[in-house]
DNA sequence: AGGCCGATGGCCT
DNA sequence: GGCCATCGGCCTT
């Protein structure tokens, strides 16, 4: 059994199943150790992927180089590129072995804004600095070279902290963004009333309407 | 507020 | 060769 140091997520609270840490992972912070100074979000928006029954997800079809962090023990990070230019986060989840994962989709910048505004100087408002997962990822400094970091070590560039679970009434689930495969599934979560929010699009073949704007999501009990 | 588009590279059929 | 778990800029309502 591992040890659990105060202030750190432990890994047993994102070995169950990827919807529960999802939700426990809401109102968690993130600290990253960037060039300049400590920069650190809480999350307000993140999205489940599940490998062996979930067509969504990139372990889906199996092991490959680029997923391998997936199929590795809960509660490190699993970075990926896409669209030729931006990084996304993810943490790992369920036990080893078993592939899944919560991506990391926003954040509300806890400390500090100063420098988070240095670091990405597009965003205008301190509400997009970390609004979307590549935002989020690049606001972070996550690249390559963080992919497999064990997020609940103390002494890791990019730690977990824990937050008391949020209040389930606060917590709103619905489709995931711009998934085009199982796209019915409503395996994003996010804390209502957080402009950081991303809006909601559908992927590929997914119908335009239906969760709106933000995605009007459900409460968590339905 | 919402839609379209270009950038740009790795991964998988 | 096609498809991305995206972003930012620019365009039209």
């Amino acid at each position: 059994m591992t040890g659990t140091t105060a202030g750190m997520l432990g890994r047993g609270e994102l070995a169950d199943d990827v919807l529960t840490a999802a939700v426990r992972l809401l109102g968690c912070t993130i600290a990253a150790d960037t060039p300049e100074r400590t920069v650190a979000v809480r999350l307000v928006e993140v999205e489940a992927y599940r490998g062996a029954d979930d067509p969504a997800s990139h372990s889906f079809r199996g092991r490959t180089p680029r997923n391998g962090v997936m199929f590795g023990p809960a509660g490190h990070l699993y970075v990926y590129f896409v669209y030729g230019m931006h990084f996304c986060a993810n943490i790992t989840c369920l036990s080893d072995g078993e592939p899944g994962a919560v991506l990391l989709r926003a954040g509300e910048v806890v400390s500090d804004l100063a420098s988070a505004h240095a670091r990405r100087p597009s965003a205008r408002r301190s509400v997009d600095l970390a609004r979307g997962p590549a935002r989020l990822a690049s606001l972070l400094g996550l690249r390559r070279e963080h992919n497999g970091v064990d997020v609940t070590d103390p002494a890791s560039p990019v730690r977990l902290l824990a937050a008391p679970p949020v209040d389930p009434a606060q917590v709103r689930r619905g489709p995931r963004v711009g998934v085009a495969a199982a796209h019915e599934l409503p395996w994003r979560f996010w804390l209502d009333g957080s402009p950081a929010v991303t809006q909601y699009r559908p992927g590929r073949g997914a119908p335009a309407t239906g969760a709106g704007r933000r995605g009007l999501g459900t409460d968590l009990r339905s």
